[in-house]
Formats: structure tokens, sequence, C-alpha cells
DNA sequence: TCAAAAGTGTTGACATTACACCCATGT
DNA sequence: ACATGGGTGTAATGTCAACACTTTTGA
């Protein structure tokens, strides 16, 4: 077992997406008194772990997420780094730390990474204990500076999102194009017009329809589509364009 | 003096524009045989230092800056952090960290900055020893992973740029349309026509018209503009289309 | 008077928006 | 038979790209 370097963690902010709201993964995190184990507070942070001596930043955030839901080979993305002083500052994040991690500095750096997988992949009550989703527009009580890490990755997502078509990560392998624009809605907190978001989606040469159709639903099965990396890359061209 | 942490430090790639081109500050790095004095090898690296100890790293950013530069109050922003292991792998790197930071880990995680300048502003001869200007496009040989790291921060600025007007940060404070238009060519690597690059600007309430010309070219002198953060900040909205 | 950059409008192609009706299925 | 979401086209508007000539100054 390596050394933890001591200020220096990377954090999670895992999304997951269930065909009707955009969600983020977070454990509880509870804190007794020691003595007469009482609960002094509980709320939830973001999967998060120091980086270990020697381990590349991209690695410990892979580690955290494989050891924290099992899940491996995921979309991962460094967005952005917390380094301020206040991070830790209020009394609850103060008193966690000096009871658990006594020996950790009061000034840790962290790094922000945001994952993207389909929240039916990782079911909320797996053994995975204490971890759990949550709609990202009704969050709970979060740890830290885990609020603003929260926010700040769905703003990379979205830019992201414009730019690359990452939403797939979200959805399961073959969707249908309502599912895709519920999620696309989600993410960015807007409506879209039904024909609209069609038409645009047909302009996407790398979004394939199957020989197959949903089943057991009971209205007009829709047509079933996967998504092509392949098609992409082969297919994308820089646009030059600058706004604002 | 406060202690360094041992593995964390800032880097920032200084961009300035001279009307001409796009450049990055660069300061020489040179490494002498410590008994013969031959000169072992020369090269560049961008302007960086190790974060103090309780020092939140935007203040590390703003600390190098000022400190290699004189400059203050500039234009400053994180743009990615890295943390792989072979950044500091090349032999050179090697031999330079152990002949001038022994006690240094050979496992530096670095938060990388961009900073936005007029060149003019900074003379690359002032008495900032061993720091130049070079063009984006024309650089020397460079330290560590320094070159990948310029070209993030190239990426960076350029998506930035195609939302936010932050080029006004590498003009000076009354410029023209020319100017300006050469630096969004100098920046996106690209020629824009003039008539619609007028026009466009033309929609920014924000790019304001002074009573005032250009003297002593020899052509017909230009109108004179300011950009106006505050008529900027007033006027913005979200866009909310999606691409790709 | 010449060289050099400033300034100015129109057109066609394309993308975006807004909008209403019929279809296939399960219950 | 009905409720539910699936699927489709067009017209109006806005945005982008391409393109050439006149103006003002200093040398």
């Amino acid at each position: 077992m390596k050394a933890y370097i001591p200020n220096l963690s990377v954090d999670c902010v895992v999304f997951g997406f269930d065909h009707e709201r955009l969600n983020v993964m977070l454990t509880k995190r509870e804190l007794l008194d020691p003595i007469t184990k009482d609960v002094i507070f509980i709320d939830y942070t973001v999967l998060g772990h120091h980086v270990l001596e020697g381990e590349p930043i991209d690695d410990a955030a892979s580690r955290v997420l494989k050891h924290r839901t099992g899940l491996d080979h995921i979309y991962l993305e460094q967005f952005y780094t917390f380094g301020g002083l206040d991070r830790m500052s209020n009394e609850k994040d103060q008193m966690w730390t000096k009871l658990k991690y006594p020996m950790i500095s009061d000034h840790v750096i962290s790094v922000g990474y945001y994952s993207l997988v389909d929240s039916f992949e990782v079911k909320p009550d797996d053994k995975h204990e204490n971890t759990q989703w949550f709609p990202v527009d009704d969050l709970p009580a979060l740890g830290f500076d885990h609020k603003e890490m929260i926010e700040r990755a769905l703003e990379f997502l979205q830019r992201k999102l414009r730019r690359e078509p990452i939403g797939f990560e979200l959805l399961p392998e073959k969707f249908t194009i309502s599912q895709m624009q519920k999620l696309y809605e989600c993410v960015f907190g807007a409506k879209f017009d039904r024909r609209n978001f069609r038409k645009k989606v047909s302009q996407m040469k790398y979004v394939i329809p199957l020989d197959e159709k949903q089943k057991g639903v009971a209205h007009k099965p829709a047509q079933v589509f996967i998504f092509s990396k392949d098609v992409y890359y082969r297919t994308k061209k820089e646009k030059l364009d600058f706004s604002v």
C-alpha cells in the first residue's frame, strides 16, 4: 500500500441519466460523536480520495470510480482543480477532517473529474453501501465545496455536449430519439421542439437506425438507434466560427 | 518564507499579442555541468513555481506572474491540471531536477493557468532577465511537458474566445477593428473576411467607437474603439443551441 | 501621385424556428 | 375505443459567406 500525497485528492462527479432526470452519485457522510455516538451531522459528498505517491492523477480518478462503483473504462474527464483555502472551512468539514483524518493537511487541493454513465448500470442499492443517485436539480446537503463542484461539472458537461456527442455515454447502447431528446433537455435544462430535434439528429450521420423497434410500450413503438464513434471520428470536422 | 508543497506547482502560459503574432512568454533554462561549467542544454519553459503551504492555487499563479513579469491584476484563468508521470521523464528534465532541486519529488502535479496581456506592456528585454516572447507558431525547444501545455492553453483560449469577449485583454485599451481582426486571426489561425468581420463587430454593442482616429499612419486613419465590460455584462444572454 | 489600409452592401445558401395532424400500439 | 407517445413537412426568419470599389492619409 502506497502512501497518500497529503494535500492532493481527486473528486469524481458521476453523472447518470435514468431517462427522466440527470442524477449525480453521492456518498453519505455521517459524523458521530466519538463518545456519545450521537449523530453530529449527515450530509453527502461526491466520490473522492487522495492521490497516491507516484500515481498519475487520471489513474487516481479511475481508481476511485472503480473502487466506489465497480465501474471500469467509463467516460472520465478532468474539468477543474479546486484549490482555495475556504473549501474545507465549514465547521462540519473541519470536525470531520479532524476526527477522521487527523493527519491530513487542512489545505487539500482537489482535481475534479466528471464521469458519465447510464444510471441503470449502477443500482443505488448495490453492495456499494452509502452511495446513491440524487437528481442534480434536487441535491441534499453537501460537504466541502461539492455543491460548487457539481455546478461547475455540469457547466463543463453542457459546454462539452454542445461540441461533442458525449451524450451517448449517458444512454443505453440502443436508444430512441425521444430518450436522447429528454437527455439533452435535462442536461441543458431546456425544452426543445420535437420535430426540430429529430431533424438535427437525422443530420448526425453517426446516429444510426437499427432494424429494430421498441417493444411492450402502449403506443406506436419507436425506432431504435445506436451511436457510432467510428462514423463520428471519420466525419467530424472543425468549425471555425467565433461567437459573441 | 513558507515551505513549498513538494509535489504541487502552478505554471502560467502568458499570451501576448504584438499586433502581428500571438506570443508566449518563456524563461530560458540553462543547465551547466557543475564541474566543467560546460553547457549541457538550453531550453525554455513557461513561468511556474511550486505552491506554498496554505496558499490558494489561484494566489500561487498570481504570485508567479507578479514575481516573473511585474504584472499584477491581469487576466488569469486556470485551464487544466497536468498530473501524468511522464511529464518529467525526459533525460534533460531529470538531470535538471536532480541538480537544481534535489529535494523535489519526481512526481509533480502542475496546475496550468493562462494569462492574457498586451505584449507592449511587457518588454522582453526588461529587468526580467531570461524571459522573452516567442511566437506560438514558432516555439523553441521546451522543457518538461510545456509544449503540450501551451497547445492545450491555446485550445482553451480559442474555445473561450468563441464564447466570451476576452480578446480585449490582449489589445491596448484603445484599438482599431483591424487590430482586433488580426488578433482573432492569430488566435484561431484562420483568415476572416474584412467586411463580415466588421459586420459582426458592429453587432457587439460593447465595442464602442470613440471620437478619435488613428494618427500618423500612411493611409486612411481608422476609427478607434474601446471595450466596455460593463455594457457586455448588461447585454449578454446565454445561447442555448447545441451543436454537432 | 502613389501606396496602403479603411470603410461600406447585397446576394444566395444554409440553418433555425414555429407549428398540426395522422399512426401504431397496449390496455 | 382510447390514451400515449411516434413520426412527419413547410414557410418565415435569421445567419453566414462571398465578393469590389471608393476614401483618406503620409511619403
